[in-house]
DNA sequence: CAGATTCGTTAGTTGACGCTTACGTTAGTC
DNA sequence: GACTAACGTAAGCGTCAACTAACGAATCTG
C-alpha cells in the first residue's frame, strides 16, 4: 500500500502511467517524451515496478511496458475502506446529536 | 490532484485520516495517539485540509477536524480514468494482434 | 568475435520533506 | 488586565528522493 501511494506521489510517474495505459511502449519510446534523462525514466519504471503498477515482458534487448491492474486495485480497495467508515461516522453522528437542539 | 496524491503518501497522515473517519477529534487528541510532537501533528492537518481531506470546524480555543468526501472523490475519479484507458488499451491490443499465429 | 543497440545500475549532488524546539495568537477564566 | 489552555507558525536540522553523468550487462548483426 504504501509502495503505490509512494509510486503515485511522482507527477513525472503519473504521466509514465498514463503513457502505458494508453499503449505498451518501450524504455526508449517512454524517455522521448521526457526531458529527464532516460536513467531517470528508469529508476522511476522501477518505482512503479514496485508498486505492481506495471509489468515488464522482455523482447530481445528492449523491454515493453503496460499497466497492470493490481497496484490499482489494491489502492482502490483502501480507498473504499475510507468512505465506508466515513459514512458510517456520519451516521453515528446523526444518530447521537439530537441533543443539539435540547439545553 | 497532485495535493491529494502528495499528502497520502505520508504513513502517518494515512493514519490521522484514519482517526478521523471514524470520529470527529481536535488537534490535541489526535496528537495524544503518536510518538510525534503537536506542532508536527499541526502540520500534517495542513497538508490534509489542503488536499480537501479533512475539514475543519473551530469551536472556542479547539479545533475539530473530520473527514471530507472531496478529496477522495478527486482521487477516486482519477483512478477511474486509468481503468477505462487501461481496458481500453487491452481491447485495441486483442483486436489488431491476431498476427501473432500467422508468419 | 567486434561493434552497435537498448537498457539497468552506480556514485554523487541538490532540493524537498518531516521532525523538534521555541515563539506568537486566540479564546476563555479569575 | 493577568493567567491558562489549545492551538498554529517559524527557524533549524537531518534524511530521503530525484536527477545527471559515467559505467556495466545483455542481445542482435556483420
Amino acid at each position: 500500500m504504501d509502495a503505490v501511494l509512494h509510486a503515485l506521489a511522482e507527477p513525472n510517474r503519473r504521466t509514465i502511467l498514463q503513457l502505458v495505459a494508453k499503449q505498451e511502449l518501450n524504455a526508449g519510446q517512454i524517455a522521448a517524451k521526457f526531458t529527464i534523462t532516460r536513467p531517470a525514466v528508469s529508476q522511476h519504471l522501477s518505482v512503479l515496478k514496485e508498486a505492481k503498477l506495471i509489468r515488464e515482458r522482455r523482447e530481445g534487448t528492449q523491454r515493453f511496458y503496460q499497466t497492470s491492474a493490481e497496484g490499482l486495485q489494491e489502492l482502490r480497495e483502501y480507498l473504499e475502506g475510507f468512505w465506508e467508515e466515513h459514512l458510517n461516522n456520519l451516521k453515528l453522528a446523526i444518530q447521537t446529536e439530537p441533543k443539539k437542539e435540547a439545553p
